[in-house]
DNA sequence: CTGTTAGCGCATTCAG
DNA sequence: CTGAATGCGCTAACAG
C-alpha cells in the first residue's frame, strides 16, 4: 500500500502534524534535525502526498478546468500550451473538456468541473449570446476567466481576448489599400462575440474607405474549410467554370479564420481564378496551415500561446483572491503579409 | 456555502447515510417516499456532491490522466477527442499534460498525475527506449495504457497502436509500384518505436521490391515541417536552384509524418522540381493540412479518433479490474491517394 | 519546537 | 428500511 503521513509519523517517531509541517515546507515549527529525519523516512517509504486528501482538508484542489468548443480546430492547441505553461510553474493541473460546439455539453462539462471542485475555470464558450453557462459558475462562486470569446450579457467578466475589431479593420484596410472595391466578408457564426466584433471592424474599415456598406458582400461559415469553400461557391454558382474576371462579384475576400480563408482560396483556384492577381485573400488566426498553402495566406495573427498564458495567469490571481488591475486583457493581433495579397507599393 | 449531505440530511429529517444512499442511486435500502423527499431537498438546496470527498472515501477519483508530447502537433487533438468521447459517457474527467517532447517533463507530469490520484493514465510517451516513466506508474500500481508509441522494454504493456510497419510498407510499395527506384525515407526521431517500425516496413518493401537497401536514402527529422524541408535541402544542396531531373538523388519521398512530407514538398517546389511528375511524395497521419496543400498529399491515414477512443475504453476496463482479451490493440492504417503521387495504371 | 484534537464531505460497515 | 459510528489522508488550530 501507499504510505500515508501516519506511516511516516510512526516510522520517524513523530506526530502526523510534524510530518505535515515538513511536507508543506513550513520553515518555522520543526527542528532541523527532526525535519531531516522525517524527510529521510519519506524518501525511504516512497511517500507521495495524496492530493485528494489535501484537497478535502484545505478546500482547494490545485487544479483548474478548461472548456473549449473544439480541440480539433488548430487555433486551440496553442491556447492550451500557453495555459499549461503558466499552470505548470504553480503546480496546478488542468482538466480538459471539449464541448463539441454544443452549449448543452458545455454546461454539462462545467457541472462536471464543479463536482471535481476545480479552483477555477477558463471558458472558451461556444455561445456568446447567453450567460446560462456563467450562472452555473457564479452560483458556486468559482472564479473564472473567459478566453477568446466574450459573453455579451457579462461585460464585466474577467477575460482575455484578441482585439477582434481592430484585427478585422486592419485586414480590410489592407485590402482596400490594395485597390479592392468589392470585398467579400466571410464571417463566423453570427451569435459569437468575435463575429460581431470582426463585423464591426470590417464595417468601420469600409466606411473609412468610402465604400457603400450596403454593397458589402457577406457570407457566413462555421470556421471549417468546407464552409469557406461553400461561401464562395454559392456566390459564383456551383459550376467549376471560370467567369470573366470583370464579372466576379468580389475582388477580395476577408475570412474570419484561416480555415475558411483557405476554403475560399481552394474554391477560387478550382475555378482558375488568380489569387492574388484577380482576388486577394486575408484570413484570421495564423494557424500552421496558413503558410503551407499555395500561395501562403496573408492573415491577421492572433498570439494564441500568449492569450492562453495570460488567461491562466489572470485566473491564478483571481483564485488567490487578488483583485487584478485589469479584469479584461486585450491582446493586439498582427497582420502577417504573405502570398494571397499583392505586394504594396 | 455549498450544501453538504449533512445539510440535506438535517433538512430532510434523515441521516447522512440515507442521503448518501439516494445520492448513489442505491435501489435497496431506502423507501420510495423517503427517497423522493431527499431528492426534493437536494434540488432545493442545489446540492452538488463533492468529488474530492467522494474520492477520499472511495479511493477513486473518477478521472484519468493523459500525457502527450506536443499538443500543437495536429495529430494529437483528434486522439484527445476520441479519448474524451469514450470517457464522457462513463463520467470520467481528463487531466491533460503536455510533456513538450521532454522526458523529464513527462516524468514530472506523471508524478503530478499520481499525486492527483488519477484512476489511470494514458501515455503517449516521448521516449520509447527507456521505461523509467513506467516505473513510476508500476510502483504505484496505477493502470495505464500506452498510446501510439510503445515502450520497447515493456512489450506486454497494454497499448493501442497503428500498424506502423504495415503502413510504411504500404506507402513504399505504392511508390515502388509507381516506378520509383531511388526512394528517400525521412524518418522521425530514431529512438521512437514508431520510427523503428516504420523503418522496418520501409526496408521490407524495398527488399520485396528488389531494391538495394544500401542504396536507400535516409533522412531524419523531428516531425516539424522545417525538418522535412531541411532533410531535402541537405540532399540537394542549400541552393534554391533546380538541377536536371536526371541528377536528382531520389525519385520519391516517404516521410514518417505529414508535416515533414509537406516540408519536403515545399523544398522540392521551391526548386521548381515537379511533384508528382519528377518526385512523388507520401506522408503519414492524414492531418487536415494534408489535403490543403498543393498538390494535396498522398498519405497513410491513422485513425486518430478511433485510436484515442480505444485507448480510453481499454483503460476503463483495466481500471475496473477486468482482464481485457487483448492488451494490445493494433489499428490498420489506410493509404489515401491524392495528388503528390501520379495516377496508377 | 512538537503533539493532540478536530474536522473536511462522503461511503460504508454494523446495528436496530 | 434507516441511523450511528468509523475512517479515508491530510491540515489546522490549540496546547504544552
Amino acid at each position: 500500500m501507499r504510505a500515508t503521513i501516519a506511516d511516516i509519523a510512526k516510522e520517524a517517531g513523530v506526530s502526523k502534524a510534524t510530518v505535515s509541517r515538513v511536507l508543506n515546507e513550513r520553515v518555522e515549527g520543526v527542528g532541523a534535525e527532526t525535519r531531516l529525519r522525517v524527510k529521510a523516512v519519506m524518501e525511504r517509504l516512497e511517500f507521495e502526498p495524496c492530493g485528494v486528501a489535501r484537497g478535502l482538508a484545505t478546500g482547494k484542489s490545485l487544479s483548474v478546468g478548461l472548456v473549449v468548443p473544439d480541440i480539433a480546430d488548430p487555433f486551440f492547441p496553442l491556447l492550451i500550451r500557453g495555459i499549461e505553461d503558466a499552470l505548470r510553474g504553480e503546480g496546478y493541473g488542468l482538466f480538459l473538456c471539449d464541448s463539441g460546439l454544443d452549449i448543452e455539453k458545455e454546461k454539462e462539462s462545467l457541472r462536471k468541473l464543479l463536482e471535481k471542485r476545480v479552483d477555477g475555470v477558463i471558458l472558451n464558450s461556444t455561445m456568446s449570446d447567453c450567460d446560462c453557462q456563467l450562472d452555473l459558475l457564479d452560483r458556486r462562486l468559482v472564479p473564472y476567466v473567459l478566453l477568446d470569446r466574450m459573453i455579451e450579457a457579462r461585460p464585466s467578466a474577467a477575460g482575455v481576448y484578441a482585439d477582434n475589431r481592430k484585427g478585422a479593420r486592419m485586414a480590410v484596410e489592407f485590402l482596400l489599400g490594395g485597390g479592392a472595391r468589392r470585398p467579400l466578408f466571410i464571417n463566423g457564426p453570427a451569435e459569437l462575440s468575435v463575429s460581431k466584433l470582426r463585423g464591426a471592424g470590417v464595417e468601420e474599415a469600409c466606411r473609412d474607405g468610402g465604400l457603400d456598406l450596403a454593397a458589402l458582400l457577406r457570407g457566413e461559415g462555421d470556421y471549417s474549410v468546407e464552409s469557406g469553400e461553400r461561401a464562395v461557391d454559392s456566390l459564383l454558382g456551383s459550376s467549376g467554370s471560370k467567369q470573366g474576371a470583370s464579372r466576379l462579384p468580389f475582388d477580395a475576400v476577408f475570412a474570419a479564420n484561416d480555415r475558411m480563408a483557405i476554403g475560399a482560396l481552394r474554391a477560387l483556384r478550382r475555378r482558375g481564378i488568380g489569387v492574388p492577381k484577380e482576388v486577394e485573400i486575408v484570413g484570421f488566426d495564423d494557424i500552421e496551415a496558413a503558410h503551407l498553402v499555395e500561395p501562403p495566406l496573408t492573415t491577421v495573427a492572433q498570439p494564441a500561446f500568449e492569450m492562453g498564458r495570460e488567461s491562466a495567469l489572470l485566473l491564478l490571481k483571481l483564485i488567490e483572491g487578488k483583485k487584478p488591475r485589469k479584469r479584461a486583457i486585450v491582446i493586439e493581433p498582427v497582420l502577417v503579409i504573405r502570398g494571397t495579397t499583392r505586394p504594396r507599393q
